[in-house]
DNA sequence: ACGTTGATGACAGTTACTGACATGGGTCGC
DNA sequence: GCGACCCATGTCAGTAACTGTCATCAACGT
């Protein structure tokens, strides 16, 4: 047996999803989720860069299936299609369990600071697909407009698919607000008067 | 002749961003920052909230430029123009002097702090322009489709009227940006074989 | 055996931020 | 003009996030 208790970091980031969950973000302190996790506080510092950062340690895996799905996508594909392809992966990664994702979103919506760092992963994501772009050759500013446009469409099939309690499928959800947004940009959706 | 200097407010803002370009936001504390406006740590963080918010303090007047543009926008236009034409508006607002914006942006550009603030501003600025419509008949999904790309329509000319030399129209940035999204959208862009 | 490694603990220090109370010139009612 | 209040600021003490540094001690290789 080990000198310590198994993946202390996994130990931490439940106690901490607990805690945010059970009484607010601001009202935990890192010692107390340390101490939940049987560690101390300098230990939880030694895991996650800061009191946040420990609901976001999967970010980069999500955005690995992202990326490497617009990695994958045929040469040919037009930009607006090889980021649709990448959400459309990046939704199958994260459907498998709704429950989780709706308490994450629920403590995230609870705290402004939370949602700053959510925002910051998002602008991560979005830099690293309008990078996967330029490098297949989609000129900078168009890369920069494709990977956003792909990042909303993708916010915006999320939120649907936490909010409705009957749509399971989210990338049927992505595909569908991709396809919002294309007849937005074909000039459609004048408010009816009223 | 008054208890105190005047304008306490902006002698705080103007010397944070002295001592954030002078020495880099973390290397600055408050105290030093109230101690060249000529006040206390306190009063500080009586007028921001926090050591970021100095440096968004015209947030609001920018966003209010925005929403009113799209407000003041004839009902039949459809969404993409509405928030193009808020776009333009709020690019308007700015363009008054680029070395003023380029000495912020360098700032925040340096530290990820400041750029996940930033991020903040533009979700929020995001919501209100989907607000907006959501008032003029929009659906909530189209309305929020709408929004993000006319705020990433916004940040691409922004970079480039930032980076480059020549061009100073910021509006006339955004109008092309906001053709490279349509075209995109289409379809267009197929990365050239290579 | 024995030295090294690496995850953790212990502890002190800095600084962002908050609450509570004090101060004193301005201003308004009279 | 005089007193009562107002309110921006000062003062001071406290909390908690985060950091640097050194100690510990099982595991592991040689």
């Amino acid at each position: 047996m080990g000198r310590w208790q198994p993946n202390a970091r996994g130990r931490l980031q439940r106690a901490a999803l607990e805690l945010y969950g059970e009484r607010g973000f601001e009202q935990t302190t890192v010692a107390e989720i340390a101490q939940r996790a049987g560690l101390t506080e300098r230990t939880f510092f030694r895991h996650f860069t800061d009191k946040r950062e420990v609901l976001f340690a999967n970010a980069e895996e999500f955005e690995g299936s992202f990326v490497r799905a617009l990695v994958a996508a045929p040469e040919a594909t037009p930009p607006i299609e090889a980021v649709a392809a990448a959400a459309e992966a990046g939704a199958g990664a994260i459907q498998s369990d709704r429950a989780q994702a709706r308490r994450r979103q629920a403590v995230i919506a609870a705290n402004a600071e939370l949602q700053e760092r959510e925002l910051t992963k998002l602008a991560r994501l979005t830099a690293a697909l309008a990078g996967a772009l330029r490098e297949r050759g989609v000129p900078p500013a168009t890369a920069s407009l494709a990977a956003e446009a792909g990042v909303a469409v993708f916010k915006v099939a999320f939120e649907r698919w936490i909010g409705e309690e009957g749509e399971e499928d989210l990338p049927r959800l992505v595909r569908q607000s991709l396809d919002e947004l294309r007849a937005l940009a074909a000039g459609a959706g004048a408010a009816s008067p009223g």
